[in-house]
DNA sequence: TCTGGGGTCCTAGGACCC
DNA sequence: TCTGGGGTCCTAGGACCC
């Protein structure tokens, strides 16, 4: 059996408005409003999906309750649980607020083989925190990832290292991460609808196809391998925020928006401690025409008044389109983050340790511009494989 | 089915440099 | 005077994920 867990929590945010509360359970709960964050199980039975529009959902389960997020609660959900991630191993990769790989390879020793392990991480989150999770264990994180899907929802599945190959290549070309509707098209129209399909092609064939990149990433996935990259890059690439502008904006009110959305991620980018060097402004217009406009600055900067001078200019450059078009939606992203300098990510568990806390202080000082994170899975970092020695 | 807010990565053409 | 090949950066667009 391999040693990779991934645990996904179920319907994340429609089960914790259930487990708080009582009413709701049993019934097709909906998180959301104009658009269904999450819907609950009973929900999703009836054909409700997330990022679908409210409006529709509701035509397909009438009955559902539609309940405000409470981001809040699910950020304390979220936290109580990778604490039981953390206590089960150190090395803990969180992908994004529900879900994460856990390797427990090391542990064998001393806390037996994967499958107890699994099964007693996912009676402690339901005992301690009240929510359900399922679990998937393989070799690789991929094929761990692909059978927690399978198994949901609450549920547990091994995929044992010498059946990898047939529990792959029965699936349908869409579980092959990276594959959404328009690469699912183009495999269809190639014939392609199994996994063993597209593992009978070499790269090149598939590269005709879909294109190098993702030729190459699919052809690892259907044989087996994991080509998911080194975990190296943990820190956040770009920050943005957007607003949408309901039914019919117009350039003021983008303008109004936009200066908004400055204002939030140099509020954003100055508490990371952080620079930007490219403005990045996106625009969709009624026709759901997407688009963006960007600007390399001359330096990098953590002004606000910077960010939106240039925000502000790449706007006003496309000022005739956005009267004519009907802008719905501008946002604001900043990107080229500097990662100079020194980055020590560490495993640690809230345990102070005054002698690693000055030894951190003057590499700090020496090397300046240094980053020191203790493994909060919030901000989407990584966990390291090993400390940095 | 008419769509929220946050991200990541890849591709491709043009500018520019050696 | 005309020409080649290679690399990096910038910009825009697109696909995908949760």
């Amino acid at each position: 059996m391999g040693s990779i867990l991934h645990a996904d929590l179920d319907a994340f945010y429609a089960s914790v408005e259930q487990r708080d509360d009582p009413t709701l359970r049993g019934r097709p709960v909906i998180v959301g409003g104009g658009v269904v964050l999450a819907g609950s199980y009973e929900a999703r039975a009836r054909g409700v999906r997330t990022a679908m529009g409210g409006r529709q959902a509701l035509r397909l389960c009438p009955e559902a309750v539609v309940v405000r997020p409470r981001f809040e609660a699910y950020v304390e959900a979220s936290r109580a649980v990778f604490e039981i991630f953390r206590d089960t191993t150190p090395l803990v990769q969180a992908l994004s607020i529900d879900e994460a790989f856990l390797d427990v390879s090391g542990l064998r020793r001393l806390r037996g083989p994967a499958l107890p392990i699994a099964r007693e991480l996912r009676r402690r989150v339901q005992a301690e925190v009240g929510l359900p999770i399922s679990v998937g264990i393989a070799r690789t994180p991929y094929l761990a990832k692909v059978a927690s899907a399978l198994a949901k929802p609450d549920g547990l599945l091994v995929v044992p290292t010498d059946g990898e190959l047939r529990f792959l290549h029965a699936l349908p070309v869409e579980r092959l991460w990276g594959v959404g509707d328009v690469t699912a098209a183009k495999l269809h129209a190639a014939r392609l609808r199994r996994v063993a399909d597209v593992a009978r092609l070499s790269p090149a064939e598939l590269s005709a196809i879909v294109g190098r990149a993702a030729g190459h990433h699919l052809h690892a996935l259907a044989t087996g391998h994991d080509p998911r990259r080194a975990e190296t890059g943990t820190r956040r690439r770009s920050i943005g925020a957007q607003h949408a502008l309901g039914g019919r904006g117009t350039f003021a009110e983008a303008d109004l928006a936009l200066l908004a959305l400055c204002d939030k991620v140099g509020r954003r980018l100055r508490r990371a401690g952080r620079t930007a060097g490219t403005v990045t402004v996106r625009f969709r217009f009624g026709d759901y025409r997407r688009s963006t406009s960007s600007r390399t600055l001359p330096r990098p900067t953590e002004s606000t008044t910077a960010v939106s001078d240039v925000a502000r200019g790449l706007l006003l450059a496309r000022r005739d389109e956005i009267e004519r078009d009907q802008i719905t939606l501008v946002g604001v992203a900043l990107s080229g983050l500097d990662d100079e300098g020194v980055q020590l990510a560490l495993p640690l568990d809230g345990e102070a340790d005054p002698a690693l806390d000055r030894t951190l202080d003057q590499v700090a000082e020496r090397f300046g511009n240094t980053a020191v994170r203790r493994g909060s899975h919030l901000d989407r970092s990584w966990e390291p494989r090993s400390p940095v020695q």
